[in-house]
This record gives structure tokens, C-alpha cells and sequence, in this order.
DNA sequence: TACGATGTAATCCAACGCATTACACGCAAT
DNA sequence: ATTGCGTGTAATGCGTTGGATTACATCGTA
């Protein structure tokens, strides 16, 4: 079987849970979701497309809407964020591992 | 008693582990780190003095250097950058909490 | 004294989030 | 068909920020 966290997979965006899992289960479009998230109507729409990453900022806004805690919102875009610089291993190819001091021998 | 996990202070910087905990069980300079990690020696300063930020590619170096999950460094800022957000309260104090669709009622 | 390590300021550049404005399209109500 | 709302998206301008490079001052030690 697969394992439950398939490191293969982009992990999903949290512009992806707002469109799919949040905004269906409220009665405002996304004109009023920005207004009452008091950002643009295009922040919210880049955000749900996956078009920008979810800040700081908008973690809170959307923690202060929907009751939903920013930290949740937060990891979800580190998740992406760290997906997408593994992406890359050339980049770190370079890094070899250093070995720790080694402690006090008793 | 305080919970374990005190929300008036501020959490650690990932820069502070990595002077604190990390540099010192290390036999190299602040230097030789920045070349080992491939980056400047003024990025590595500016991280341990904590006057920037731990971006998803430095957790990445610090993940190929060290082996320590690039992750927890990330977790380390996420959580600084929420403490961040949240001092400012008035920010988004005009946020009122939105009121879920009702599920079908059965 | 000379050198290495380090803190820091000054520049320059690239990337990115965000607001605003504008345009096009689709769809539903009139 | 016409009007209007909701929405996707491109174009601009702006401010912030990470990062490299360069330079200077300080400190401690060989």
C-alpha cells in the first residue's frame, strides 16, 4: 500500500481546502469572502487557484472568519513550500552532511 | 502553573537554536558554516542574530548539513510569524466570525 | 603585529504579496 | 436581448524582504 503522507505527491495546496472544502459549505461568493476577509476580491481568487502562496496575514484573516486556527493554514503552505524546494535536489546536491562534534567521551 | 506552551511569549527564532543549540556542538566558524551551507557568511549572521527570516531553502541546507529535518526549522518560523500576526490584534479586529451554511438538517 | 572570525552598514537585484484598474466571459433574472 | 453579478486574468505600481557583494571596524590569538 501507499503510504498515508506519499512523498511523491505535491501535498495539497490550502488554496485548493478553501475552494474545494471551505467555500461550498458558505453562502458568500468570493467577491463577498474578500470583503469580508477585508482583502481584494483578487487576493482571494489567486489564492484559491493556487496562484499565490497563503501568507501570515491571510492565515489570521481566515483563522478570525472561520474559526479555523491559523497554524492549520500556515502548515499546509509550508508543506507546499518545502514539496517545491525538494523538488529541485540539485540545488542542495552540493551539501554534504557534517558530522556532529563528538560529546564528551565520559 | 504556565501551560507548557505560553502564548505571551514569543516563540523561538529558529536563528537562536541554531546559535544556542546547534553552532556550538560544531567545530566550525560562523564562516566555514555559510560555505559548507553555500551561502554568504552575511546570510548566516543575519539568521543567527535573528534578523531574517528561515526560508524553506535554508531549511533545506540546514537539513542536508546537519540531517535535521528541514520541517522543524521551518515549524520554528511559522510559529514566529504567527506570533508576529497576532500582536497586532487591531489588524483584524473588523473580522467577524462567519456563520457556517446549516448541513442538510436531515 | 598580522590574521582570522565576526558584527554590521550600504548597495543592488530579484521575487513576491497586495491593491487597483480594466477587460472578457458566462449565466441568470428581467 | 439586455442588464448585472460573479469570476478569471492581465497589467501596473508599490513596498517588503531575502540574498550576494563589498567594505569597514572590532576583537582575540598566534
Amino acid at each position: 500500500m501507499k503510504s498515508l503522507r506519499n512523498p511523491k505527491r505535491r501535498p495539497t495546496h490550502p488554496g485548493a481546502v478553501l475552494r474545494e472544502d471551505v467555500l461550498p459549505g458558505l453562502d458568500v461568493s468570493q467577491s463577498k469572502l474578500a470583503e469580508l476577509m477585508g482583502v481584494s476580491r483578487l487576493s482571494v481568487s489567486q489564492l484559491i487557484h493556487e496562484h499565490r502562496s497563503l501568507t501570515p496575514d491571510m492565515a489570521m484573516r481566515l483563522e478570525r472568519l472561520l474559526g479555523t486556527s491559523a497554524e492549520s493554514w500556515l502548515r499546509m503552505q509550508e508543506a507546499v513550500d518545502l514539496w517545491e524546494a525538494r523538488q529541485q535536489p540539485e540545488k542542495f546536491a552540493t551539501i554534504k552532511r557534517l558530522q556532529p562534534l563528538a560529546a564528551a567521551t565520559a
